[in-house]
DNA sequence: CGTAGACTTGACGGCACTCAAACAAGGTGG
DNA sequence: CCACCTTGTTTGAGTGCCGTCAAGTCTACG
């Protein structure tokens, strides 16, 4: 198993050692730290609101987001998670969730018990730091997105969720930044932008108008991604896509 | 110097303490770990967009945002800091800043070179545990922010903030939730909310007619603090006021 | 072939924006 | 001590993005 469970974490892996070198040990105790390879069908709820999880979810395949529901029911994400991202690192500090993770698609999921993680913290402070980074990651990607969500239109708003993750898939070997898998519904995107599902299909279909977008049967397509970053003012710098000792 | 530094710090530790205990190693280390006492003038950057600092900076008393400008000029803040918190406790992390950070008033800081926060790092797991909290708890404000920027109109909006800021302000002593100083401009408050500043001067004014709000020469009152959350949608939960193990 | 889910279109309304100007209050210099 | 300037707040008029409501179309699948 644990061949096949090291395979399973290349995104994992590859999405921190954009970052950083990991060291063997280091590499070793995120292997050894996994408890459990699951499954999760498109819609279903990976963990709730209030809940106290006794281990961390890392998406190994699929598409996740975390989210909450206002009074009116309505929904809004905060972040859209990819392949390698661990959706709920967070509740190993904070213990409860404030917001729960929705999976988009079917996910493949990695567990880890937070007995194991609270083993890395104690032991390995450099494995530690990365762990930290990893939240901060998450983080800055929520800062960028109130920012698009209080100063940008709802076109440039889409596109530079679309440049974000190609830049993020790409990053960890699952797409090119203007062209890759993107199998989420025209409601999800609403949800995502703040938008309701009627308005956000009026600006996809605006963007393919104009010949920036391209989305059919799950596949997405950035014709002009230069024309894209700039009208959606999409920069990486808060991506942190550089390698360097943490 | 360092009883006086020990004296500044009660924020900072008041906002530790209501989620955790602080060892007295722990302790010392934290008061150790300033390296200076600073002042900065209201309108300041104390960091910028694309610095590398080599200290992190806790606000030690006054208001300050983290923001990011775009395109067309219109600014949009990331959250809004209070005494007691670390505005780039990230930076360490994360090496570069992907984001400014403003003071809205006059400020008083406390500067912890990285190095200091390294060594913490390697000796006191316990520790970096509570400090990789705090970090979590300002993107647990940044997720409730996306939330509300995303599904709320603009008056409940604002309520949240009034609200949230009442209860973090509280929760390290400096008012109390219903009653707390807020000299910002309606300017900042737009910038927060993600509105121009006529519209968030509408906005204050309709809460004032609804008798929700009083806010004058910087003191900030809400009325009917019960009306005031269940219309703003606020629910602390999403604060972390837990006092247990981390 | 029927049904469910996703996507699309149209009509209409309101929240929040822009532009523009007036008012208030505090600070500064003559 | 007053004229003036700056910063912040307030008001009005007109516009447009995006919301709601309500159908209708398309595709996949049983």
């Amino acid at each position: 198993m644990h061949n096949r469970t090291t395979e399973r974490l290349d995104p994992f892996f590859g999405r921190i050692e954009r970052r950083d070198t990991l060291g063997p040990a280091e590499r070793q105790a995120l292997v050894d730290g996994v408890s459990a390879i699951e499954e999760a069908t498109a819609g279903a709820d990976l963990v709730r609101e209030g809940d106290r999880p006794a281990r961390s979810t890392l998406l190994v395949s699929g598409f996740a987001a975390r989210y909450r529901t206002v009074a009116n029911g309505e929904r809004q994400f905060a972040t859209i998670h990819v392949a390698g991202d661990f959706v709920d690192l967070h509740s190993f500090p904070l213990k409860e969730m404030d917001h729960s993770v929705l999976a988009l698609t079917p996910c493949t999921l990695a567990m880890y018990p937070h007995e194991a993680i609270k083993g890395m913290t104690e032991r390995l402070p450099h494995l530690t730091r990365l762990l930290w980074l990893l939240t901060l990651l998450d983080s800055a990607l929520q800062r960028e997105w109130i920012v698009c969500m209080g100063r940008l239109s709802a076109e440039a708003r889409a596109l530079h969720l679309f440049c974000e993750l190609g830049a993020r898939l790409a990053a960890v070997g699952l797409g090119q930044p203007d062209n890759y898998h993107l199998p989420l519904t025209q409601q999800d995107l609403a949800d995502a932008l703040g938008l309701s599902s009627v308005h956000a299909n009026r600006v996809v279909q605006s963007l393919r108008k104009q010949g920036l977008l391209i989305w059919q049967a799950g596949q997405l397509v950035l014709p002009n991604l230069q024309a894209a970053r700039e009208m959606g003012e999409f920069d990486e710098r808060y991506l942190h896509l550089i390698k360097e000792p943490r």
